[in-house]
This record gives structure tokens, sequence and C-alpha cells, in this order.
DNA sequence: CGCAGATGGCTAG
DNA sequence: CTAGCCATCTGCG
């Protein structure tokens, strides 16, 4: 399995890497901003991660709010904890993995 | 509200 | 070029 990052994975996990400290993105926003259209593409990218901790995939959300399947079962009771840890930076999610603060979703347009 | 199907784009060989 | 994949999205009853 050529686990290589390709051109797309890496644009990813370099918007990850774009998001500002106490952010996140839903996957509508990072299917856009790679001016693809398809959050599906981003999930794969993301569940690969070959970047694990290096990309902060626990800061994509679904675009209702919710964590997605990353602490469903793509991440582990473990995540919860970072779930945590992400509300000391300011991204507060629910117990069940929702976002709570809508506020802290980060747009890549910056459009005013 | 809940479920199912459809969709779009990505990867690999 | 073809086939399979995905942590989604959207619509409908």
């Amino acid at each position: 399995m050529m686990r290589e990052p390709t051109a797309f994975e890496q644009r990813v996990y370099d918007l990850l890497n774009r998001i500002p400290k106490g952010k996140v993105v839903t996957y509508k926003e990072m299917a856009h901003a790679l001016d693809c259209g398809s959050a599906q593409a981003i999930g794969q990218a993301l569940k690969r991660n070959p970047y694990a901790p290096e990309v902060p995939c626990h800061r994509v959300i679904k675009t209702d709010g919710n964590i997605g399947g990353y602490s469903g079962e793509t991440g582990g009771a473990k995540l919860r904890k970072k779930l945590k840890l992400l509300a000391s930076e300011g991204v507060k999610f629910d117990s069940g993995g929702s976002l709570v603060s809508q506020d802290v979703v980060y747009r890549f347009s910056d459009e005013s």
C-alpha cells in the first residue's frame, strides 16, 4: 500500500495546518477550499492521514457541527480526551462529539 | 425525526 | 481507463 501522500492529500493536510488554534472546519468548507465540492474526498484523505499527529483531523467537523466519524468508531475513546484538550484551545465539543460553539468554525475564504 | 440512496471526487494498478 | 472507496450530503416519508 503506497501510503505516500498525494497532491490532494497534501493539500488537505496543509489546509488543516492553516486552521488557526481554537478553530475547526467543516468537510464542506475544506472541499470548497480545495475547489472540489466533495467532502467525501476530504474524509478519505483524513482517514488515511499519514500525518496522524501532525494533522489535526479532529479539527475537521461535519457540516452539522459534529465531529464526524472520528469520535464515533474511526477514532477511539482516547479522542474524547483530545476533545477536552481542544476545549482548552477554544474548540469545545459536547460529550457526544458535537461542536458546542459553532463560533470556532473557521473559514478559509477571507471575506468580510 | 430517521433512514436510505445518491453523489463527487480521490486512489491505486 | 477501470474499479473500489469514504469519517459525506441531501432528500423524502
